[in-house]
DNA sequence: TGTTAATTAACAATAGTTGCAAATTAGATT
DNA sequence: AATCTAATTTGCAACTATTGTTAATTAACA
């Protein structure tokens, strides 16, 4: 689903005189149809182990710089951090509130929206659904789920 | 639209032995049927015109608790701060990525969701449209309008 | 008018993120 | 293989939006 292999990353990177880091190939892997939805910080855990030393503002700038070439997008479910995305693709999120996980999910039909009379270009619609997923729905009774970190600062 | 009106409010305060304050009288008059979606500091800024040294604290008091009570929704639009919103009707909201302006509007269809596969159970939908609202569409190729303050870093 | 619990305001602290400058290094050149 | 240099990484300061803390103030009631 995301747009470009790491390979073919490396290649792209390579043609526009960026150098190909160690960091980079390692956060090009780790992002790699990478459907959790990770934030900058959690990316940082993650490559931590596999590269001791590497630094958050590495991750944050690599994170920016693909974004801006558009292998990545990012979604903000109003918890705080900012998640990058590698699916490109049109969709959506679902967001359990219960776990905190976050969902690929598309829209089958196109909503029309109706404002205060005026006419509205929309060029962007950004939607979050916010629930219970299926594994919390269902567990809900026996296990209490690890909730979301801010949860209750969401409203 | 909003729930309360500041009269309403005030007694409502008073039955639940909350203080009517200048400041928060003051606060409960600017929120009013205020459709401009302000923020925090937005807020403040217009307050302490009416009220030279009122505290951001008591602003970001004064909402929480108005928010907590269900006298106004937190919209989050992405740009960083914190939208109040005393219309508690269901309604998503228009981001003008042009001038910023945030516009109440509602989507006529209910969509309908697909994932992975599983279940969703869905508990809240939240959705923000962002393009240019009519003024900007009409008024580009005139003047350049203001544009918002953090749209570059919204992407 | 006094009392007191609620409220305000000042200030510190926090989370997430970006700006900056110095140190490091990938990759081209010799 | 040694050198060069611009790109990159890193550490740290700074920043924004917000919340925590606490002492000073005050609305509301006796």
């Amino acid at each position: 689903m995301a747009v470009h292999s790491p390979a073919q990353l490396a290649q792209i990177f390579r043609e526009k005189q960026l150098k190909l880091t160690p960091q980079r190939q390692l956060l090009f892997g780790l992002l790699h149809e990478n459907t959790a939805h990770p934030s900058a910080e959690s990316l940082f855990e993650i490559a931590s182990k596999q590269m001791p030393g590497i630094s958050l503002r590495t991750v944050y700038q690599t994170l920016g710089e693909l974004a801006e070439m558009g292998e990545l997008q990012l979604v903000d479910v109003g918890d705080g951090a900012k998640r990058f995305d590698p699916n490109m693709g049109e969709h959506q999120h679902f967001v359990c509130d219960s776990c905190g996980s976050i969902h690929d999910v598309e829209i089958s039909s196109t909503p029309k929206i109706r404002g205060d009379g005026a006419a509205y270009e929309i060029e962007e619609v950004g939607v979050v659904f916010h629930g219970k997923c299926a594994r919390c729905s269902s567990a809900s009774k026996r296990s209490p789920g690890h909730q979301a970190k801010k949860a209750s600062s969401r409203n």
